[in-house]
RNA sequence: GGAUCUGUGGCUUAGCCUGGAUAUAGCGCCGGGCUUCUAACCCGGAUGUCGAGGGUUCGAAUCCCUCCAGGUCCGCCA
């Protein structure tokens, strides 16, 4: 619908001017659309951009106008303003199931994303991570794509020694009640205490490493132990957030598989490889200083090498990759990307997001510094709670509870999600915990009003006509849901939908207080009804898009 | 020191890639609104040298340069 619109006005624009570029863009609070092509063709035509602009209108408002299009033009702005057809399509369109999907893309996408370390629970940076990749792992399934989401789990690294060995030589019992990834930590901190107190305890964590490489059977039994007692920890924080995997890829396996080795071979004959003790690439032809090092000099590979092995047996299996990682491998992320050009083989993308800091400074797992996702969704869980039972204290324990639940995932989702990704933060308990304006249960309210107005009126014939100033404001809005859509996957950037679904909510609630709905005559009634219906339809699929559940009632 | 991201009212934040019309919104502050479809709401008000300085342009929060401040990285860790 915005599409057709737009191609119409910029169609009726590129004839009347011959201009290739006639400067479309949003148009604020004027119109749907404005140019200022005026401005441009100015010097060209040596005339006032005012009169050049009412030249432009002169030849473009009737055939525009046939279309269903309006043009007022302002001085030297030509604004476009679309009329009652697009708006009665756009409430026909969002009033059916699935609105807002986009045509089918051919080709399979691999979405990376979260991939923390096993040893220990997932913390409020690390979910930066996970809510970003798996929000745009929604929006690239709705805008058509084929998507495959991976979970990349680094089982055979230093500090998975550190944990087995902590298993092995500490006696430290799990505590009743106590999630196996949060034991993982506790196990991993004091192991790390033992090596900075006693220096020698490094040569048995090298020896591990050594042997995990080799394959040894004991210390793979070992490391998978305690990989898989952290891994299951973390997959229950990430099934509380509503972020699926399809598949958790062990690293270990691109060593067992001998691909890795092979992929070191290929790099081995390159030009760019530096055998100087170590195997490197040089890099300083892609203004690399550092050399990316891939297998150290007792022959031992490094995790370089492994994630390498990982990206061709990736581009081997889909045909675009994407990885969301934090902006401390930016550097490391770049490495990959170059090498992986140099070795012919398909390019990873990488969204890079900045770090989530807490008041006291950055976090840090091996310090035992951090706040985990468990206890961030338990608080926000719990206030959510005590809010609902004071709100609505004539539901049952079981029905707070379950809205509660969702109330608080979509609160610790939207409150991530909202900020654009290149801004780092420092994580604040008093924003975790509102759920006022520019919060996800703000956006739930929402939609569960549309749903009690629905409940509340029963059948009703559709009839799309709209005529005041907040349905037109609030049926526009609803049209702009695809071209958002194609805005997040075209420059991955997730918090473009949060923003709209943001103002989506406001634009409803504004319509909820100017114009009643059930009380209205009848034929208004049905017009907002049908309104309110494409509404709810939207905010259910907006919200659904950003794994927050929309709830009929809260 | 080098690389990179960020700097927008007291606090948080959109817009920046693709330059245009009074810079987006929330929190907090001030004032209003529940016998009315769910007040987790709505309406109004005050609050801005868009980090600083130069440049490009008819026009700069937006593009370029310099500087300042903060985050992150610069390991034979991952």
């Amino acid at each position: 619908m915005y599409q057709d619109a737009y191609r119409a006005v910029e169609t009726a624009l590129k004839d009347a001017t011959g201009a290739a570029d006639v400067l479309l863009g949003d148009g604020g609070d004027h119109a749907d659309l404005a140019s200022t092509v005026a401005f441009t063709l100015a010097k060209t035509q040596r005339k006032s951009p005012m009169v050049i602009a009412a030249e432009v209108t002169a030849a473009i408002t009737e055939p525009l106008a046939e279309e269903g299009i309006s043009v007022i033009t302002t001085g030297p702005y030509i604004n476009f303003i679309f009329g009652q057809k697009y708006v009665a399509d756009v409430v026909k369109a969002a009033s059916q199931p699935g609105y807002g999907d986009l045509p089918d893309v051919p080709g399979q996408v691999c979405i990376e994303h979260t991939s923390a370390n096993p040893n220990g629970p997932l913390h409020v940076g690390h979910i930066r991570n996970s809510v970003i990749g798996d929000t745009l792992a929604r929006v690239f399934r709705k805008a058509g794509h084929d998507i495959d989401v991976q979970y990349y789990l680094n089982d055979m690294g230093r500090q998975i020694a550190i944990v087995s060995w902590g298993f092995d030589f500490l006696t430290i019992p799990q505590n009743e009640g106590e999630k196996d990834d949060h034991y993982v930590a506790r196990v991993y901190v004091a192991a790390n205490h033992a090596l900075e107190a006693d220096p020698s305890i490094k040569e048995e964590i090298d020896r591990r490493m050594g042997l995990i490489e080799q394959g040894d059977p004991e210390i793979v039994e070992k490391f998978r132990r305690a990989v898989s007692l952290c891994a299951e920890g973390i997959k229950v924080t990430l099934n509380r957030l509503n972020v699926p995997h399809d598949r958790f890829v062990w690293e270990s396996g691109f060593v067992q598989d001998g691909s890795m080795t092979a992929i070191l071979n290929r790099a081995e004959a390159l030009p760019e490889a530096s055998h100087v003790d170590v195997l490197a690439m040089d890099l300083t032809a892609f203004g690399f200083e550092k050399q990316y090092v891939l297998r150290r000099s007792d022959g031992t590979s490094v995790y370089a090498a492994r994630d390498l092995a990982y990206h061709v047996w990736k581009g081997e299996h889909f045909d675009r990759l994407i990885n969301v990682l934090g902006a401390d491998h930016k550097l490391i992320g770049a490495q990959l990307q170059a090498t992986m050009k140099l070795l012919g083989e398909k390019v990873p993308e990488i969204i890079f997001f900045e770090f989530v800091s807490l008041p006291e400074g950055s976090m840090s797992t091996r310090a035992g510094k951090f706040i985990s996702a468990d206890e961030l969704i338990n608080e926000v869980t719990k206030k959510a709670f005590e809010e609902v039972t004071t709100r609505r204290p004539e539901l049952s324990e079981e029905e707070c509870r379950a809205i509660a639940a969702s109330v608080a995932i979509g609160a610790v989702r939207y409150d991530i999600v909202r900020v654009s990704q290149e801004k780092s933060t420092v994580f604040d308990w008093r924003q975790a915990l509102d759920f006022e304006r520019q919060s996800a249960p703000y956006i739930q309210y929402s939609h569960a009003r549309a749903c009690s107005i629905l409940e509340k009126a029963g059948d009703f014939t559709p009839v799309y006509e709209l005529s005041t100033e907040s349905e037109i404001a609030l049926a526009k809005q609803i049209g702009l849901f695809p071209v958002v859509l194609r805005t997040v996957v075209e420059e991955l950037h997730p918090h473009h939908l949060a923003i709209y679904a943001r103002d989506l909510a406001d634009l409803f609630n504004a319509f909820y207080h100017t114009d009643p709905v059930l009380k209205a005559e009848a034929g208004v009634r049905d017009a907002r009804l049908t309104l309110v219906r494409a509404a709810q339809n939207t905010l259910s699929e907006v919200l659904e898009t950003l794994g927050i559940d929309a709830i009929r009632s809260m």
